[in-house]
Parts: C-alpha cells; sequence; structure tokens
DNA sequence: TCAAAAGTGTTCATGATACACCCATGT
DNA sequence: ACATGGGTGTATCATGAACACTTTTGA
C-alpha cells in the first residue's frame, strides 16, 4: 500500500490546544504571541509539531503541559484541519484539541516563555495567526455543547465552589440568565453535588455552603 | 517552526471512511477484503493516502465516491487516530470519517473491484484489519447520537419513503421499539416530512402514502 | 372474508417554568 | 440598621408516554 513512501511524506503534524478556563465572569483562552516572520504580533493557540516517536495524543497532552503545569486536565481531541494552505510554513495537518482548566489553575501560566502568553475572553480576541480563529470557534461550539449534556463542568471550577458559582458558570457558557431555585433543583435531581461541612468567609453577605462534584469524571446528563 | 522539516515528515496521512447504509433492516457498512500479507483475508474500511496535492476533506471525498457513485452523500469527519503501531506498514496517521448511503444507493457498490467489496451488518462484522473495529465503533456511536438531536435520516432514505419505513429506521439505529402515534405526532410537530400525493402500490396491505423530507440540510431538531 | 399493515386522539404522568420572601453576615 | 447575596416551595403549563380500534387493500 505505501510503496512509494516518501511521495506520500508530504506533510507534518500538529497538534493545537484551545485550553479554556473562566476568568472575569468570562470564558477565556490560552493564547501565544508569535515571535516570527509572517504572523509576527499576531496570537496562537498553543500547539507543536508531533515527533516521530509519540502518538498524536500524547504530543497533545505534553504541549498542554507545557503550558498549564497541572494534573488531571480534561483534554479531548476536537477535529482535525487539513487544508493545504492553512500553514504558509509549508504543509501541516493540524489535529486540534481543547482542554478545560479550572480558575484555580489560571496563576499556572508563570511557566517562563520566551513570546507572551496570555488569556483573553473569546468575545475580544487579537488577531489570529493561521486558522485558529476557525479552530476556537469550533472548540467553543463543542464546550458549549458538552457543558448542556454532561457534568464536565467540574473541570472548570475549583475542588469547592458555592451553588451561585456554579449557576454563574452555567450562565457565562450559555449566554442565558437561570432561575435559582430551578437551577437549583435539577443540579440536586441528579446528585451533581454534595455539601461539604464549610462555608465562604470574609465576604460581605451571607456565608454560602460550599459544594464539591460528587463524581469527577466525564458522563451523560441531559442538563439544559 | 519546521527547521528539522524532514524530521517531522515521518508519517503517511490515510482517510479511512465508515459507509453506513440500512439493509435487512439492520444497520451496515461497507467492507473490502484486503489482498496482501498480513491482514490477507481480513476486511477493512475503505480508505487510501492522502496526497500532497488534495486537502484531507478531498481525500475523504475521493476515496467515498471511488465506493459509492452518487452525488449529495453525507460526509462527516469523525476522529483522528494516531496511535504508533496502528499500521504495520509504518507510521499512518488516519483521519476518519463517516458517510450516510441511501437503501437506493446499495446497488452501486457494483464499481469494480479486485478484492471483494461487501455490506456487513454492525452486529455481525466479519474479522477486521488495521484498529477499523475501533473506528467503526467510534462512527456507531457518532452516527446514533446525530440521528436523535438532528435531521440528517434523510440520508438514510431514499427520495420517497413511508411513514412506517422511516419509523423503522429510528428504531433500527436506537435500537429500541417505537410508538406508532406518539411517533407521528412529533414527526408532525417538527414539519420534518410533506406528504406527497403518491401511495405505495402493488404490496399486500392497505397502501400507504408517500412522504419526502421537507429539508435535506443538515438541522438541530431535539428528536428524542 | 381474512390477514396484515395503515391510519388516527385522548388521558395521564412527568418535567419545565414562573414566581417572592426570609436569612445571615459584614460594614 | 441596612445592603447584599444566600437560601427555600408551590402552582401552572408544556411535553412525553401509554394506550385500541377502524380502514383499506391483496390474496
Amino acid at each position: 500500500m505505501i510503496k512509494k513512501d516518501n511521495q506520500y511524506k508530504f506533510a507534518v503534524i500538529a497538534t493545537d490546544i484551545v485550553i479554556f478556563s473562566v476568568k472575569d465572569e468570562e470564558l477565556n483562552v490560552l493564547l501565544i504571541e508569535m515571535g516570527k516572520k509572517p504572523f509576527k504580533g499576531l496570537w496562537a493557540v498553543p500547539g507543536g509539531l508531533v515527533k516521530p516517536t509519540k502518538t498524536v495524543d500524547s504530543s497533545a497532552k505534553r504541549n498542554l503541559h507545557n503550558m498549564i503545569k497541572m494534573k488531571d486536565v480534561y483534554l479531548e481531541q476536537l477535529y482535525t484541519f487539513g487544508k493545504i494552505d492553512r500553514d504558509p510554513y509549508g504543509r501541516v495537518v493540524s489535529v486540534a484539541y481543547f482542554a478545560i482548566v479550572p480558575d484555580s489553575g489560571i496563576h499556572l501560566q508563570t511557566v517562563k516563555h520566551d513570546t507572551s502568553v496570555d488569556w483573553f475572553p473569546i468575545s475580544r480576541l487579537p488577531k489570529l495567526a493561521y486558522d485558529h480563529g476557525e479552530i476556537i470557534h469550533a472548540a467553543c461550539e463543542r464546550l458549549r455543547a458538552k457543558l448542556t449534556y454532561t457534568n464536565i463542568m467540574y473541570c472548570l471550577l475549583p475542588e469547592e465552589f458555592t451553588l451561585s458559582e456554579l449557576q454563574k458558570r452555567y450562565e457565562i457558557v450559555l449566554y442565558k440568565k437561570l432561575d435559582k431555585r430551578n437551577f437549583r433543583k435539577k443540579i440536586g435531581a441528579f446528585n451533581l453535588v454534595k455539601k461539604t461541612d464549610k462555608k465562604t468567609l470574609g465576604k460581605p453577605h451571607r456565608p454560602a455552603n460550599l459544594f464539591q462534584f460528587s463524581k469527577k469524571r466525564p458522563e451523560i446528563i441531559p442538563l439544559f
């Protein structure tokens, strides 16, 4: 089948990772400023070339951990972008992934890089390199869909949180206000969370109960 | 970025296409018998290498049309399989797709091939080459999911059909019996189909009205 | 006239939505 | 004491599920 070997080894395989988190009450993605020639000054999603000794998945995982020093980050393959001219350097087929990090993981961007790294709210993205606008768009769609029919919201929150914080997250990603009582009724019906014996302290108003997710693995549940 | 060019051009990019149709009241996939060495006698999903001058999508489309001489066949990217040893010939990263062909397209398998080509019900697949078992499994899951929340059933049926045939299709892919009256109520509520002035003829029993889909483009609708 | 699939509405149960007040704390 | 977010229940409405008989044709 692969006789004319070299003729077909024309492309480089890369992975691109759209890393999501919530910051300042908005969904954010992590971007890197491009330092070199044709895209200098533009921003791109983290990524890199796949090495011969690595699977595509492990390459994505490595790229993720280069940015976020954290374990158990949710990572899922998104889509493969295979247009011919998507990269001016040459033929690069990119397998895109998306990842979800909780708020508490945000400060971990303190890994040192030669270029600058920053979070951007998805409503105000800078000029993007390559087809990364398209990739981020696809990732948002997928994330939004998954949050409506699975419990992966647990990836977006720290270990302990209040029900209002949980509700706020859903409102942010779903772009709509939810009724507090109905929301809590549903959350309860699915046993999504369990109460801890702790409360928020030092806040101006009545302390809120802190909750944890009862299950921290992906499950299909018809939330919204 | 791509300095050590050749070092990274280690892999071949391929596409594999899981082609679905319904036959004998079951969901079927199209398979090709392998003629050569390590997988001789096993069966595989159609596919082929991506050429330097082609996008990944167009390569998939071409592979599909090599098998099914038909226009407007539904084709969607499924997942990219990038394990190191998935192909004994060498490093092949495969971008898998799935396609949906209506019953009337089934006879079009009469394209001539050096190897044999056949439809297999997904409940009784033969021994499969490569990781194609995994690929077919993923494709089934995706197809089933999409049929529950979109209208893509129109891809699986001929131009005109009876409501019973439509219901039967859903029962086949969802693995469960549906109530006839509730089914028709829902189909009606979404304006999924429109009646033609034709009826089935020559059948043993009462003739049924023939219907068409009102829209033949993918749409999100919460069917089941 | 019989066998077999086509066609058609109503009732009931369940889940979704709308809605308002008291509570506990920091300042 | 007051401003602010925390916490709770009920009534209504819409949607989904269960269910049986008559009709039309070919044989």
